[in-house]
DNA sequence: TTATTTTATTAACGCTGTTTATTTACTAAT
DNA sequence: ATTAGTAAATAAACAGCGTTAATAAAATAA
């Protein structure tokens, strides 16, 4: 009896068509002005059968956090195969910025919103969609690291301030901080090329 | 006849006190946490009383803004006196630290929270309160910059990456996206210092 | 065909920021 | 001193929000 299976698939479907209209109301409106009404009006359904599939508001959010993790693991790990591990870590920061240029409202969610856990953890979770791609970045500079080429001792240190300079550079152009960079599309690549010779590679030996 | 004067004292007297119990709310609560009708408890008036002196919640929002951005400058200066530029260009990042991990409302609405009118702007009001905070800051680079100490030609550049770099610790520290940081008070300062010296440090010649 | 479970909806609750109409308190002029 | 005019404060409401309880409809199982 297939019943039962269809019937999983279904709710599957349909937690996906709420997801994927949740996705673009969220990029294009934000948390807060994106609401469950509107999202209910988009899949033809009522405010009250969202939450049939998720318990709340925060549970979509949820979800599409991890969205957003699994499509920058996706980047990363693309990254994370060229041969040379310092130019691997470059092609790393490079996909990570360019991720935030281009879905700078997962971006947001995923780094800027306020949430509950802290990604940064001491035991990080590596089945976590976050830790995953966190494991990744920290694994690249781990490899740097072993290699001799990155001067400070502690990967995890590393793996923060290099995180935290483009996390910066993304969040301040995402939060319209950086004004001078709404002028010029290639600015931002400046900045992060300027970035990457400047700082990361001062700090290879 | 200063019946008048009176009013209008009486009118920012007013204002200060919602200014005031709203920054406490604020910096507590955050600001979509704090409702109109708290503040208007808090001051015991009715709510609609706030909107004669403030056209909306985020006029009071504004305010608070520029206050942060007054405290902020305070300390900027501060920094800015002492003589040796390096010294002081570095003194005025510890005092930003600072200043975010003493306020972390404050800085989240400075530099954080979604708002419209961009700080890094290209024509930069230098009368605005953050214009004027700012300003201190690229003075000081310019001064470092002219003074042969940074390697990166344009002071402006040079700005947005050095704050970019601070900005995203700070931000990510009060976003709870640096996890282990919460074991220990001093690893923020730790990773501040060593920001300092492996970055701006290798900045200079 | 009947009983049971799942799915969707309607209507409401308690909350939000904000506005309108009204009352209260004060100042100015007769 | 009384009246007219102005500013300040309020109660009540509006339109919106996330969420839930009760109810109706549909699909499945017996």
């Amino acid at each position: 009896m297939g019943i039962s299976e269809r019937k999983v698939r279904e709710r599957e479907e349909m937690r996906e068509r709420i997801l994927k209209v949740a996705a673009d109301l969220f990029i294009r409106e934000g948390y807060e002005r994106t609401t469950i009404r509107a999202l209910a009006d988009r899949i033809e359904y009522s405010p009250a059968t969202i939450y049939i599939y998720f318990k709340d508001k925060d549970e979509i959010f949820q979800s599409l956090f991890e969205e957003g993790f699994t499509r920058l693991t996706e980047v990363i790990l693309e990254a994370g195969q060229i041969a040379d591990p310092l130019d691997s870590l470059k092609e790393m920061v490079r996909a990570h910025v360019k991720f935030a240029k281009t879905y700078p409202e997962f971006y947001d969610l995923m780094f800027i919103m306020r949430i509950s856990t802290p990604i940064f953890n001491t035991d990080l979770d590596p089945d976590s969609f976050s830790g995953k791609c966190i494991g990744h970045f920290i694994g690249k500079i781990k490899e740097c690291s072993a290699a001799g080429l990155l001067r400070i001792q502690d990967p995890t240190i590393a793996a923060i301030e290099i995180w935290s300079f483009f996390h910066g550079l993304c969040a301040l152009h995402i939060r319209g901080r950086l004004g001078v960079l709404h002028q010029s599309e290639t600015v931002l690549e400046g900045l992060m090329n300027e970035g990457l010779e400047s700082y990361l590679l001062t700090i290879g030996t």
